[in-house]
RNA sequence: GGAGAGAUGGCCGAGAGGUCGAAGGCGCUCGUUUGGAAGGCGAGUGAACGUAUCCACGUUCCGUGGGUUCGAAUCCCACUCUCUCCGCCA
């Protein structure tokens, strides 16, 4: 969340990048609840004063023989009145936390600006879509010919937008999920972790899928439990409340896991195959740096993820998000999207973003620069590095061949034990 | 799932209704001693919020949330988590 204090002192700036992500705000509302809130705290902490300066001279009095009964009819009072000042305070409190818990991050001021993805602008591009020469399949249909990605099993024992790999299309998985994590660990700096696929909320609220998004999760029934969307939500969450030394910084994970969304107001797009699925496999990252090191951080992160696709020589591009486009965490965010043959468009696969210090001040990460120096909060970046579904879609109709079978990258072969060609069985 | 124990500052650990943000120790920082180091010695050493131009001052925080009281780390209630034993299980 934002800083309420840079809120009331920038109110003017802060209300011009909010808009330009076109979001209806409560600014107003907020300082107004905010000035409400330092006039009762000053009031409540007055009284409390009194209170305590009482409650110190007591024994002394009783030592003295006198009289407690006046002190203590006017303590009463000012019990009374401390309560009730709590308790509005309280409300107030509440009221600010809600807005302040739905406000998205502030876009960074070299985002382009426009209210949706028309206004993404191309940073760069990577390969060559392919020509075939021959009748290209879609990668469900590659993938039920070849017996690997197996839709109606799903369907049976899940529902829809499941999916049942099978052989080599299970290995696939493996094996990319093995593939990217050595990249990231031997090439990138990163160490790999492997967290809880069940979170509570406070993990939620910490990375801004709660309060706003709750729809888009699956909640476990009857309990402060939530699957992950991402591994972003357990790993990010990893140092809330805590104040990290700087020279830990900066720490870079990469995590495998499932992940598992409602895709609630998603009905009826990218119905067909792996594109949009309620459980898909990824590889995440995700960074804490200090405040000066997460824009080149995001740069790093952008090459890291780019880098998986062009082992699997996967032509892309590289796309800046509006500020319309971000996240509600993000103040700046680039997207990876892989050539998709059957979409005849290029579609994300990644999505990588510095959520500055947004990210931080939710979930209460710190880091101290030295012994005597007060805490600051950290910057957080996360990133696929790469969402595993997906690039099986995009291998098996990037480099589908005439016959209908596949021919995998050289890069796979090591973790697809040589099985890179992938033929019916 | 059953029984018991526990949760206090960076760490260990006292505290049992008032002067307790909290003894003592460890660690750390600064100073001092020394040719230098070790070891002494001395001082300091949590966070959040608010007020203030500065020095600073005030409030809150002893797992979390309520309650009792003039006053709660301390008493009461609920919850969460950790540990030990039993059961179950991969």
């Amino acid at each position: 969340m934002l800083d309420i204090k840079f809120i009331r002192n920038n109110f003017n700036e802060v209300k011009r990048r909010l808009e330009s992500r076109g979001e209806a705000l409560e600014l107003d509302k907020l300082v107004e609840l905010d000035a409400t809130r330092r006039e009762i705290l000053s009031s409540a902490e007055q009284l409390k004063k009194r209170r305590n300066e009482v409650s110190k001279s007591v024994p002394r009095l009783k030592k003295e023989g006198k009289d407690t009964e006046p002190v203590f009819a006017e303590m009463r009072a000012v019990g009374q009145q401390i309560q009730k000042l709590d308790e509005q305070l309280r409300e107030v409190d509440q009221g600010i936390t809600e807005i302040l818990l739905r406000t998205p991050n502030l876009p960074d001021e070299d985002v382009p600006i426009g209210p949706d993805e028309t206004h993404n602008v191309e940073v760069r591009k990577w390969g060559t879509p392919p020509q075939f020469d021959f009748e290209p399949q879609a990668h469900w249909d590659i993938g039920s010919d070849l017996g690997i990605l197996d839709f109606a099993t799903a369907a049976k024992i899940t529902g829809s937008r499941f999916t049942f790999f099978h052989g080599l299309g299970a290995r696939l998985v493996r094996g990319l999920a093995a593939m990217m994590i050595e990249l990231h660990v031997q090439m990138h700096g990163y160490t790999e972790v492997l967290p809880p696929y069940i979170v509570n909320s406070n993990s939620m609220i910490g990375t801004g899928q709660l309060p706003k998004f709750a729809e888009d999760s699956f909640k476990i029934e009857g309990q402060d439990y939530y699957l992950i969307p991402t591994a972003e939500v357990p790993v990010t969450n990893r140092f809330r409340d805590d104040i990290l030394p700087v020279d830990k910084l900066p720490v870079k994970y990469c995590a495998y896991s499932s992940c598992f969304r409602s895709e609630a107001g998603a009905a009826g797009r990218d119905t067909r195959g792996l594109i949009r699925q309620h459980q898909f496999d990824k590889v995440e990252m995700v960074n804490f740096t200090t405040p000066e090191g997460s824009a080149e951080a995001l740069k790093d992160m952008v090459s890291a993820a780019a880098k998986v696709l062009e082992m699997l020589e996967l032509p892309y591009r590289v796309i800046e998000m509006c500020t319309g486009d971000l996240g509600i965490s993000a103040a700046k965010k680039y997207d990876l999207e892989v050539w998709m043959p059957s979409y005849g468009r290029y579609v994300e696969i990644s999505s990588c973003s510095n959520c500055r210090d947004y990210q931080a001040r939710r979930a209460n990460v710190k880091f101290r620069r030295g012994k005597r120096q007060k805490p600051e909060h950290v910057h957080t970046l996360n990133g696929s590095g790469l969402a595993i579904g997906r690039c099986i879609a995009a291998l098996l109709e990037n480099h589908q061949q005439a016959d209908g079978t596949v021919i995998l990258p050289e890069a796979m072969s090591y973790y697809m034990n040589g099985a890179v060609h992938l033929v019916k069985a």
